[in-house]
DNA sequence: GGCGTTATGTTACACTGTTGCGTCACTTCA
DNA sequence: TGAAGTGACGCAACAGTGTAACATAACGCC
């Protein structure tokens, strides 16, 4: 018997078991998180486009891009860092709405399917894709310093490195992820 | 309040404080497991050679690869396919030796400092080093068929356009990790 | 309204990894 | 030779991440 499990902590009241709250319509604004220089933008701006063209796929596609999902979407676009599970609903939690683990999960699945967000492997976490519009591998770059993740815009070259040397290994990528740890630009200047 | 731990209780029975079972000295030679042909090799070959180099390297760096350590490399390297440490818990737990999850990552974090393994972030899963004399980044071919993976010899282009890519983003990588998934060239082949 | 489909809720648990501290073996040095 | 220091390992407990299985709700369609 290897592990010793945690009982599950009884967290609902019992309302919300016989009277389920209302889904998620219209949340509040998030406010923009305090950035590092090369990142102190209107990121509001990058939220709403984002969200404008993950509404637009969706609709393209035929998926439905529904409350809780684009509320998941919001928020993993709304951090520079990448997001945890479990950080999202404790975001969500604060907002009178805490749905359980299945459910981020599945929303999260729904998007990665979606190709709306990547999912760093490393971090356990999830990060708002820059280029929804076509299907890609994820490159990116992850400062450990401030935390921040941002996807590696030139992948051209890479690209064609990894399918020589794959081809080199008669090995038929159906995709892949490079996740590179360092230090951003950033945080060395502030130093 | 990020953490709470109990206060240690009195917890072993007085034996096993006086009388610890003996340290792991012997353990009987693991047997080849099946391969995929472009794999089906004499495997325990490259386990000999693996530890004898980490034996080496060890010694050149006055680290010390106690039999536990040892052992957790040989386990790694005897298998193609990614090993969990839990599954590594497993494998000991089966010679009557049987280590907690503690343990288990202790060995686990040495072999990973001395670069003989490597970690495999997507799949929680550790892979024996077949570079270890010289530090480098993992760059993984891992097949979604037989589980197998491999570490990609022609690394040089990959590692030419990170750096390429990276410079461009002014990031100064620290370290860094590549997993295709896909499918290796003998289970093409099978089908 | 009845029905099928999809999305979400809920409970419980499995897998992965860490903290904190105790014990032991080995080395070093007086 | 024996005390002190150090590093490796043991152990219990538990935290973090993710999933299975089933229940319920929402919605479109006839």
């Amino acid at each position: 018997m290897p592990a010793a499990f945690r009982p599950l902590s009884a967290q609902d009241t019992p309302t919300s078991l016989s009277k389920r709250e209302p889904t998620l319509r219209e949340p509040k604004r998030i406010k923009p998180q305090r950035l590092s220089p090369t990142l102190a933008h209107d990121h509001s701006h990058c939220v709403d486009s984002a969200l404008a063209s993950a509404e637009r796929l969706c609709s393209e596609a035929g998926a439905r891009l529904t409350p809780l999902r684009k509320r998941v979407l919001e928020l993993v676009w709304a951090s520079h860092k990448p997001l945890g599970a479990y950080e999202l609903l404790d975001q969500l939690a604060q907002e009178g709405h805490k749905p359980a683990p299945p459910t981020i999960y599945r929303a999260l699945d729904f998007l990665l399917q979606q190709g709306l967000v990547h999912r760093i492997t490393s971090l356990n976490a999830f990060l708002g894709c820059a280029h929804p519009e076509h299907a890609h591998g994820g490159y990116f770059l992850i400062c450990q310093q401030c935390g921040t993740a941002e996807e590696l815009a030139e992948i051209k070259g890479i690209t064609n490195a990894i399918d020589a040397a794959t081809l080199a290994a008669s090995f038929t990528v159906t995709h892949g992820a490079l996740e590179l740890m360092g230090t951003c630009q950033a945080c060395v200047d502030e130093r």
